[in-house]
RNA sequence: UGCCCGAUGGUGUAACUGGCAACACGCUUGAUUUUGAUUCAAGAAAGUCCAGGUUCGAGCCCUGGUCGGGCAACCA
């Protein structure tokens, strides 16, 4: 377990520090802001900050960013806290910066005393303009001049209700002609008469992110707060903030967010795929999502390892994701029960088998895990296989069922296709087949040996369901570098809906937290849309598949 | 005409802080296999963006370029 693996850059700062004292524990938080359901992004920086703490001992805080009333709800905190605590973590407190805003307030009246902000009557157009270009240096408003005394008296008044969105906002008095345009005077709070989630009607101002984010690490006493690298030009005003405030010195830390190959990661496109209807929710099993991927059958454990497969750095990325479906495999693998279902059935009668007769075989539960014991699966004279398990004229190299050659029914018998049945229309409707009695597995004496092995599943036993098949949500790798709108890529086959599969009677008994491997067709898991009468499987991720590159090769 | 990040096989991440480039995914080939899965074995694939410099020695340090990304929301 204590395989020697080399440190993230975040690791090296780490331990580095806690080497040289500076300081005895670290103290991380994840914030997220409330407008909106997790994805792997925030996986990636769960898994950070959590990871982090745990390994050199610390504590996370969950703090949601709450400052702006408009774009948050209550929805989405519990949201939030279920999908945390279903990827395995646990936080130290829960926290809302809307907790902070009584202090947030008085460390602006601080810096107003001080005559480092002052209160702007300017619109944002006005204001936008003075900022100047990023080449090109501002001009300082014409209230950045006020007293202190009308400052304070004014912020006062925007704080009571006096006056309307927009006319006066708090600036930072900084310098309009810094190369760093977050520099140029800041805005500290706006005005805005919306009800919060949290706070009511209590307040009518607002804090902006920067004015709230580094005010509430230093609160916290946050040592390590990690964001991702578009905040790296706001670090200056977080420490600005923090040193004029003289308060706890927390420190920013930036590395990349990640992308990942033929989806989105970014709220206002997800919300966007919700709302105009593309997918069914924020948890339709093909969105990122963390209630997505929940729903669709990926494991915790699965997404933890992959978050520590794709390690963390400073250098833009787009991780391919079938390294995700490799670590989902991997897990699902060991844990998922192993059960036969027929998507395309083919009816195959074995002509020397008794008529009405019914025996009970047996079939491990995971080979790869044998204290899961076995479950009976009941064999008779019709059974189904899958439709493309028939050749009538195989392919070379195909060692399935064709005429006159033989084939291992998985956990019961070899049979040998006799005879091909069709309709009018030349279609292949029915195979006769003979099996042998004495191949029966596990008991074995036939000597024979044949190259393939098929699933099946007794006609008279078959439970019917429905099975949800998930394709890439778009159908480019690189859904951000395309011109234009992403919507033009989706793809359109994304959801593939068998409503009648026949499985066997095993599946009876599923339950929502059970992983199936139905053999030879990926790994399954249980929707929660299903109802007794009707029960619904959604696959998680398919099986790998040699032959299907052999095929696509010719 | 600015400031700030970054650049290592197809992808992602490493390289004991200057000692002859590793791991994972993917790919290829073979073995095993009652899942064309799993497992196992072997292999192809970068000479580290470029040019100089320092050094016995540079992916790591220095200089100058090139390329990619970010920065002007009363969003976070």
């Amino acid at each position: 377990m204590t395989e020697e693996k080399s440190l993230n850059f975040l690791e090296e700062i780490v331990e580095n520090e806690l080497k040289a004292g500076t300081y005895k524990s670290i103290i991380t938080r994840f914030p997220p802001e409330p407008n909106g359901y997790l994805h792997m992004g925030h996986a990636k920086s769960i898994c950070l900050n959590f990871g982090l703490a745990l390994k050199y001992g610390g504590k996370t805080n969950l703090r949601f960013d709450d400052t702006n009333p408009v774009t948050e709800e209550t929805e989405y905190v519990d949201g939030i806290k279920n999908d945390i605590k279903w990827l395995g973590f646990e936080w130290s407190q829960e926290l809302y910066a809307s907790d902070y805003f009584e202090k947030l307030y008085e460390f602006a009246v601080t810096l107003i005393k001080k005559g480092l902000a002052y209160v702007d009557d300017g619109s944002s157009e006005e204001i936008a303009k003075q900022k100047g270009t990023p080449t090109q240096a501002g001009t300082d408003s014409p209230y950045r001049s006020r007293s202190i005394e009308e400052n304070l008296k004014l912020f006062s008044e925007m704080r009571s209700g006096k006056y309307r969105d927009g006319e006066k906002v708090l600036r930072a008095k900084v310098d309009m002609a810094h190369p760093n345009m977050h520099m140029r005077d800041p805005l500290m709070y706006r005005i805005k008469h919306a009800h919060h989630h949290r706070t009511g009607d209590a307040w009518c101002i607002y804090p902006m992110y920067d004015f709230a984010h580094g005010q509430s690490d230093a609160i916290e006493n946050i040592t390590h707060s990690i964001c991702t690298l578009e905040f790296i030009p706001h670090r200056a005003l977080y420490d600005w903030f923090i040193e004029k405030l003289e308060i706890y010195s927390s420190h920013q830390y930036e590395f990349a967010r990640l992308n990942m190959t033929y989806t989105v990661m970014s709220k206002r496109k997800l919300l966007q795929l919700v709302n105009e209807g593309h997918v069914r929710g924020w948890d339709d099993p093909r969105m990122p999502t963390l209630s997505a991927v929940r729903r669709r059958g990926y494991t915790p454990e699965s997404i933890r390892e992959f978050c520590d497969k794709i390690g963390v750095a400073k250098r833009e990325n787009l991780i391919d994701v079938g390294l995700l479906e490799f670590c989902v495999r991997e897990h699902l693998n060991k844990i998922a029960l192993r059960r036969m279902v027929v998507f395309d059935p083919l009816k195959v009668v074995i002509t020397n088998y008794p008529d009405g007769k019914s025996e009970m075989l047996s079939g491990e539960n995971n080979p790869e895990d044998v204290s899961t014991g076995n479950r009976d699966i009941p064999f008779t004279k019709e059974i189904y296989v899958e439709q493309d398990d028939f050749m009538e004229v195989p392919a070379k190299k195909y060692f399935r069922l064709a005429p006159g050659e033989m084939v291992r029914l998985k956990s019961a018998y070899i049979i040998k296709c006799e005879e091909v049945i069709k309709d009018q229309a030349g279609k292949v409707i029915e195979l006769r087949c003979t099996y042998i009695p004495e191949s029966r597995s596990g008991s074995d004496t036939s000597g024979l040996k044949v190259k393939g092995t098929i699933h099946w599943v007794s006609l008279a036993h078959a439970v019917t369901a429905e099975v949800r098949l998930y394709d890439r949500l778009f159908n480019v790798e690189n859904v951000g570098d395309m011109e234009g709108d992403f919507k033009e890529y989706l793809n359109p086959d994304s959801l593939q809906v068998l409503s009648t599969v026949y499985a066997e009677p095993a599946i009876k008994s599923a339950i929502l937290d059970e992983r199936f491997q139905f053999l030879r067709k990926g790994y399954f898991k249980l929707d929660p849309d299903s109802a007794s009468e009707k029960i619904v499987f959604n696959r998680t991720v398919t099986l790998k598949d040699m032959w299907a590159k052999e095929v696509k090769k010719g």
